[in-house]
DNA sequence: GTCTATACTTGGATAGAC
DNA sequence: GTCTATCCAAGTATAGAC
């Protein structure tokens, strides 16, 4: 890939993370990498393209290090726990910011809304396949459907995400790991006492059907 | 308050929701007013305090019916119940989409975000308040403060309503107040049991802070 | 209060020199 | 591949007629 091309995508994402959809312009993508404004349509075709590309290489990136996360996490309180650490990160570097601003700026751009759901799919596919990998050893099991709790796990990080660019504070973010860390123990003590309320039935009729 | 003024906040509103943040201009908002684009600055000074404004009566509207339905909630089950009525009619009409194009779009207008955060601070309130008064009656009460998860509950409404109209589908957000129904009443299920756990030393705590 | 007209800025996109 | 130059559309905002 050329060189100048790298430098437009690193530039989109910057300035869709600092400065949002609404001022993601041409010329400014093309001051903040070092070039003409002409070069963005000469290796990109139109604005709108150079941003979803700057979607598609974010997205590659998470992908690359959510997979590393997923082979170790056994139990819940793992998932929880490496969830964590890759949510921090990414808030950090915001590259959730740069989703949401392209959800939001879906709205506003015939045709985006499609190519922008293509790319958040890998993440829900993640996110449905870390689910499950907790789930099935777990008697909520049968409770909570993994596409439905995946679902509700990547709507709330991108709502925490638009909270703590809100409120310039990540911390209210990080607490909520920390309490979902302390409830997921709490679940493995429960787990033993499942068996003697109705749960128990549920659990193991799961069970039966994964074999 | 002036006939065109009102005119123009509800054009406003209905240009953020179906169109977003990047394309609410004077102008195009004007025309859907059905007035002159002029009037936008006569009136509100700037585009941007315009769609304050339409965020501020959005606010306003919502705020009126939530306080209505907080009278009859009592159990967890009749919250979920009554919360998936409101989010509901929101979906439908828009509300949210109004509020997630204003957080994402102050990321483009230099000191938008705080007058966002404020227009947003009655929404957390109430839920703060919906969750406390659930949280009273309820073993969990000590597990998770209302605090963090009322900001739990907004954060996951945002998110919820971002996949939806990304999707263009709300099936998928319904389908979990569906569950978190079925949920809440295997807690009220699960309450008579806490105190055989070490739940209930945590509950039992937590009732004599209260009295 | 509402309109027209206008000044000024920014942005998308292309043509053509190098 | 990269730049300059340019066209045109759209935006913010103001002045001034009505």
């Amino acid at each position: 890939m050329s060189d100048t091309r790298a430098a437009l995508v690193a530039a989109a994402i910057d300035t869709l993370r600092e400065s949002g959809f609404a001022t993601a312009s041409a010329r400014r993508i093309a001051q903040r990498a070092g070039c003409n404004q002409a070069l963005v349509f000469y290796h990109f075709g139109s604005v709108t393209d150079l941003l979803v590309a700057a979607l598609e290489e974010v997205s590659a990136q998470r992908m690359d290090a959510y997979r590393c996360l997923l082979d170790r996490t056994g139990t819940l309180t793992e998932l929880i726990d490496s969830a964590r650490e890759v949510f921090e990160a990414d808030l950090e570097a915001g590259h959730v910011t740069v989703l949401t601003e392209m959800i939001s700026g879906a709205q506003s751009v015939p045709g985006l809304g499609p190519r922008v759901a293509a790319c958040l799919a890998p993440w829900r596919e993640f996110a449905r396949e870390a689910v499950r990998g907790v789930l099935a050893a777990s008697p909520v099991a049968r409770l909570v459907p993994a596409d439905e709790a995946a679902h509700a796990v990547v709507a709330g990080l991108l709502g925490l995400e638009m909270l703590a660019s809100l409120d310039g504070d990540q911390a209210a973010a990080l607490a909520l790991f920390d309490r979902a860390r302390a409830l997921g123990d709490i679940l493995d003590r429960i787990r033993p006492l499942a068996a003697l309320l109705d749960l128990g039935g549920a659990a193991r009729a799961n069970t039966r059907e994964d074999s």
